[in-house]
DNA sequence: CGCGACGTTGATTTGCCTCAACGATTGTGG
DNA sequence: CCACAATCGTTGAGGCAAATCAACGTCGCG
């Protein structure tokens, strides 16, 4: 199991002592997901805290006429889950699915609440983990009331450089919340 | 000291001990706020994590125009803060003013610090705290990215109908990120 | 090869903004 | 107690940003 890039990942908030990551891979568990493979449905309660160790995934929501709306990307190194279905047991109304060939580390709910048990450290961890989610999504709703489309794009680009040149710019729009066309439009008036 | 709507807040997370309260009671300040009265303002580092006994407050930008954009607003039994700045101790982007009249109770970092150290319960508490404050966030990204102004501002109307009857709509129309002229047409269409 | 995913382009429409003007209300100082 | 400014909400004309709809080219893949 590729546990390296979690064990690491934790530990540069703090570091672990052997017990913790001994303790930890009990707990995970690892899962190779094909591209447009989903780990979570619409109408299923989110299982799994999920850690992206390579690939990509997105989460999204599809509306009333049908249309796909995402919400998140989330790269190596990066978090993604329902949290609020995953701490309730609750509905999700989310689909989350790989963009790109992926492997992740998933934690399911008891597991999770079970390392909480045997370290604080880990609460003090996602804690934190959590608390800089809050700045990024504060950050972005900044964005989307003071910004315009192009600006938004600009930004992303500045900000997601790894993740633009990766993903198509259907998924990017729907992120941003403009059409694909307006920015295909966008991208023209960019391009020097 | 009205420290008790504190002390019931978190309690609500998990219960606290009385050496735990005793402990909370030394760290926090309080602070009486006269409508528009600030404790954060750009270019300074913020100091405190506040919660918010009574009244009202609101955290914006000022950007390159001179436009405010509302980004949160916070009333009783809620917090506030610039996480970011109040961690780093860097010059914050934001103001935090108050809304109505507030008194609100606050924590410094290394007081904050402290909490943790006398009891992990703290850190467990906090980390739920940004858990659901994450997906606050999300859904209101997922709003802005997925629907109308005028189905944003029912959305608001039906999720913060305590905080509407409060807010004047210049501060309603900039947290929608749409013009104050623009929420006074919807108003006139959705109004029976 | 032929199909589906993806990106682009143009014509038209619509949602929302800008600017300007005007009551109504509140607060403040003389 | 009144005069005046400041704040707040509303209304209308006109303009721009972004959506919609339709069509088309390209590429990768079964």
């Amino acid at each position: 199991m590729t546990l390296q890039p979690l064990i690491d990942h934790l530990g540069s908030y703090i570091p672990l002592k052997q017990t913790e990551t001994q303790f930890l891979e009990e707990k995970v568990t690892e899962r190779r997901l094909k591209r447009k493979q989903h780990i979570l449905q619409e109408g299923f309660p989110c299982r799994h805290y999920t850690f992206v160790v390579s690939g990509c995934l997105r989460m999204f929501v599809i509306d009333v006429q049908g249309i796909e709306h995402n919400i998140l990307f989330a790269a190596e190194n990066d978090w993604i889950t329902d949290i609020s279905s995953f701490h309730s047991g609750k509905p999700s109304r989310f689909f989350i699915e790989a963009v790109e060939p992926s492997v992740v580390l998933q934690i399911e709910p008891y597991d999770l609440y079970a390392l909480y048990t045997h370290s604080y450290k880990f609460d003090k961890i996602f804690k934190v983990i959590a608390e800089n989610k809050c700045v990024a999504l504060q950050n972005r709703v900044l964005q989307m009331i003071s910004l315009t489309a192009k600006e938004r794009y600009l930004a992303f680009l500045e900000e997601y450089h790894h993740l633009s040149v990766r993903l198509p710019n259907v998924h990017i729009a729907s992120y941003l919340g403009i059409t694909p066309e307006f920015l295909s439009k966008i991208r023209k008036e960019t391009a020097y």
